[in-house]
DNA sequence: TCTGCGATTTAGGCTAGCCTAATGCCCTGT
DNA sequence: ACAGGGCATTAGGCTAGCCTAAATCGCAGA
């Protein structure tokens, strides 16, 4: 009977709940230290106390690491399933749109239903079909299968230096409305801007696209515009 | 504020739970008559109890016509609410089956579980993507977007007369090893069999293939294949 | 008609998740 | 050094869904 000793228990599936909360802690704390209760709460629109119960069972089932009254972080175990919920979602965000004709403003919704429904198998075939895709519709990269995720360095449209050629690669926004206009803008992963002006106190940045026009960015959108500097320039 | 009176109160969307004994109580009832607490009971996998409770809230909502110790029927309400569960869960087989490379025995509990979680309009764009497809993969009618389904008058392999001749169109099953069973065997909807034979006292039933090849069918299975009379034979 | 058995319902209890109200901790600013 | 405010936690309560055990219904057979 010692053989079982390290066996890991055979832990029943994850509920949505629990599935919400380890998302929302991965994304608190992607950029490193400690997701806080009200953080959590804000992000999945619940009261803090339910936050501090859901804590309480997630850390006594070994997904996170809850230190009181300071905020939580994932365990290895926590974080592995964070990112199969991630996985699941930008895969099926990438299907929505590349195979069914979905908007990018519309996936986000749908898919936040779905990844808790769909099997690993299916998860596979849908990446199958779309030729393993690395990134989402608005460029946030997919964790491959063995749960690996890349790791770029990017800087918010906001912090860029006047002068400089970006690539646009993320947009870190889920809101249809948002979503609408900035494609509208043609700001879109993947597209080449010239930072030509930034107007003082928090204004808004005057970039230039590949076809020569110009669009103003308030800092409000230029802070969830996430690009990556080009070298050769 | 009489205006109100007759408006149809804002309605929450349904459980999953709820959405699970809506079908049990449509397919228990498809024959005409009442579905049973314990039916339901063992279609859904839970206690009866647990029916009875259930039974009595759907209807206080209206979703069910209940008598006491009779068992229980849809309300116009209730039917079209599981017609449009059967309508999701047979487009989604219909898509995995057709788009996503899935062999006609899997499909059943992946639709289950994603039935609960897809929204209208993308159940829509699988349908648009399939052509809008009248049978799911095991031959079973689809309800219309407007949740008008077939009904055909069909009898199973086993009450046909020796002789005959019929067309295989639904196979009443989901479970995965019976079905791959009778894919081997050439025996899926559509196809056109011979009834030659029929031993006495519940025996199996000899039928030719279109290619003259014979298969010889027990009574579980054949319980099962339902099929149309061809008529001018 | 009455008895008894199977099916149904009622009674009472549990967990997951959520809530509000009350309490407790920590840290900052004076 | 400590008072106060803000955030976190505890206390207590609710609903949906499930369970088992106990009571009750209704029908069939004697």
């Amino acid at each position: 009977m010692n053989a079982a000793i390290r066996s890991p228990q055979p832990q029943p599936p994850l509920t949505r709940s629990v599935e919400d909360y380890l998302k929302s802690v991965f994304h608190l704390t992607s950029q490193g230290g400690f997701a806080t209760t009200s953080d959590i709460a804000e992000m999945l629109e619940v009261a803090p106390p339910s936050v501090s119960g859901m804590m309480k069972r997630l850390s006594e089932t070994g997904l996170i690491e809850h230190v009181p009254y300071r905020g939580v972080q994932l365990t290895a175990q926590g974080r592995r399933a964070a990112l199969q919920m991630i996985r699941r979602h930008r895969i099926l965000e990438s299907y929505l749109t590349g195979k069914l004709g979905y908007d990018w403003g519309d996936v986000h919704v749908e898919a936040d239903r779905l990844e808790h429904a769909v099997s690993e198998k299916l998860i596979e075939r849908m990446a199958d079909a779309l030729g393993e895709p690395r990134y989402d519709p608005h460029g946030a990269p997919i964790p491959t299968a063995a749960l690996e995720i890349e790791e770029a360095e990017l800087v918010t449209l906001a912090e860029t230096t006047v002068g400089s050629s970006v690539m646009l690669r993320e947009v870190g926004d889920e809101h249809p409305a948002r979503l609408h206009y900035l494609a509208e803008q043609g700001l879109t992963p993947g597209v080449r801007l010239t930072v030509i002006d930034r107007q003082p106190f928090n204004g808004p940045t005057i970039v230039r696209l590949a076809d020569g026009t110009t669009r103003v960015v308030g800092q409000e959108l230029a802070l969830l515009l996430f690009c990556k500097p080009i070298d050769g320039e």
